[in-house]
DNA sequence: AGCCCTCTTGACGTGATCTTGACGTCATCA
DNA sequence: TGATGACGTCAAGATCACGTCAAGAGGGCT
């Protein structure tokens, strides 16, 4: 089934959009604002994003890029802003259309089914992250280092960055990280995170002592810095 | 450099999109009607198509099917009109994005734009997969060595390679290949990955005990690398 | 029936990976 | 200045995963 994530801040948009959109088959997740958004797609993995411009806290074009620096998801622009500006902003960060509200919900489908379409045929799209250091193919499950060497991880140390990388430039929680990697039960074995972010850090920072691109939050958890 | 075909039956429209686009860098044909379009498409083989509705002679709607029976282009419809029907029968149709007249050109442009992106992901897979030791054939079937002798392989051996081809360089993991090969039963049997791909690194393989091209990831799957 | 090819299954050695505990370092705060 | 807490580092044993081999079962062909 088809599953469509749908960012917007205002409960009524929200909930007749998921209605419209159950109501045909769809899978629906909802999020009011930018935070939730970013790490329901990381965790859910739709294949279709419908995203609002004006959200509370992270901007609209802001989710665009934090989506993008990671996925190839069909994201579609609802907005009540006509200037063109604001439409060429969207689309150059990376969304796929932009529909002008108010919209009638027939033509929002037959984006939507658009979106679809394109998105079988071109199939796992480019989920590559790039920094100056290393390329991480979230597709193909590979890492390659700046001199084009492939990098070896080992499966716990792939699922580790896997999970940093999806939420690019955002902290991601101890508990956050054990419970995804090691399961429910190891939320306290901060331990293992210290010995592998080490190992990832030795296979991947330029300088595995003062990392760039695997920071830690001292009591807090680890974040992983796109830094371009 | 990307080439892209504009259809209109306004021979100003034709003329600002066409001045636009060549001063963007695009390589641009026009056509003023729907049978000049499908011959220039069929010919030149666009990267983006954009097509007005209103055509005399041939519907832009049916130029839209025209070029879905062979062509996956992305195609970006302009009309005057709002009406929602017209923009879902278009979309359902194949179309790819629905722009309104009046439009500025900032706002094509960025769609324009968009669709290249997505575009460039999405090419179709080859039938013959070639490396330096061997030659797969995925259409015939057949595996030809590198020395032109034709290489054996049992029709299990032959599926798992050739799930393994159709991904080059992609991890493809132990879960897929059973349930691909297998069937969803033999999810746990990573006995018979074991056994088989010795098998194929046996037939296949320059040096089997030091695969290059039939790749181990441990505790995640196997990895086919065209390498060259 | 007998033969041959293929698939299944189990056992074993080897090497990689995970787990675990100990220790060093650094920053903060009393 | 010394205590505390959090983190990084290291090493070693236990465990797991893989490659390999070989024997037996099944099935089709002559």
């Amino acid at each position: 089934m088809t599953r469509v994530l749908v960012v917007d801040d205002e409960p009524q948009i929200l909930r007749g959009l998921k209605t419209n959109l159950v109501a045909r088959g769809y899978d629906v997740d909802t999020a009011p604002d930018g935070e939730a958004a970013l790490d329901l797609a990381a965790r859910r993995r739709p294949d279709v994003v419908i995203v609002d411009l004006g959200l509370p806290g992270i901007d609209g074009v802001d989710v665009i890029r934090g989506l993008r620096t990671w996925t190839a998801v069909p994201i579609i622009v609802l907005s009540a802003r006509e200037q063109e500006s604001e439409k060429v902003n969207a689309l150059d960060a990376g969304a796929d259309d932009y529909v002008t509200k108010p919209f009638g919900m027939g033509e929002l489908l037959a984006r939507v089914r658009a979106s679809e379409r394109r998105a079988v045929s071109s199939d796992d799209g480019e989920a590559v992250v790039r920094t100056s250091a290393f390329t991480v193919d979230l597709a193909a499950r590979k890492v390659v280092a700046a001199d084009r060497t492939a990098v070896r991880l080992t499966p716990t140390e792939w699922h580790l960055v896997e999970v940093l990388v999806r939420h690019p430039g955002r902290l991601v929680s101890q508990r956050q990280l054990l419970q995804e990697v090691w399961g429910p039960r190891y939320e306290e074995e901060t331990n293992y995170l210290r010995v592998y972010m080490a190992q990832i850090r030795r296979k991947l920072e330029p300088e595995p002592s003062h990392p760039r691109y695997f920071i830690t939050e001292p009591g807090m958890g680890y974040r992983f810095e796109p830094g371009d």
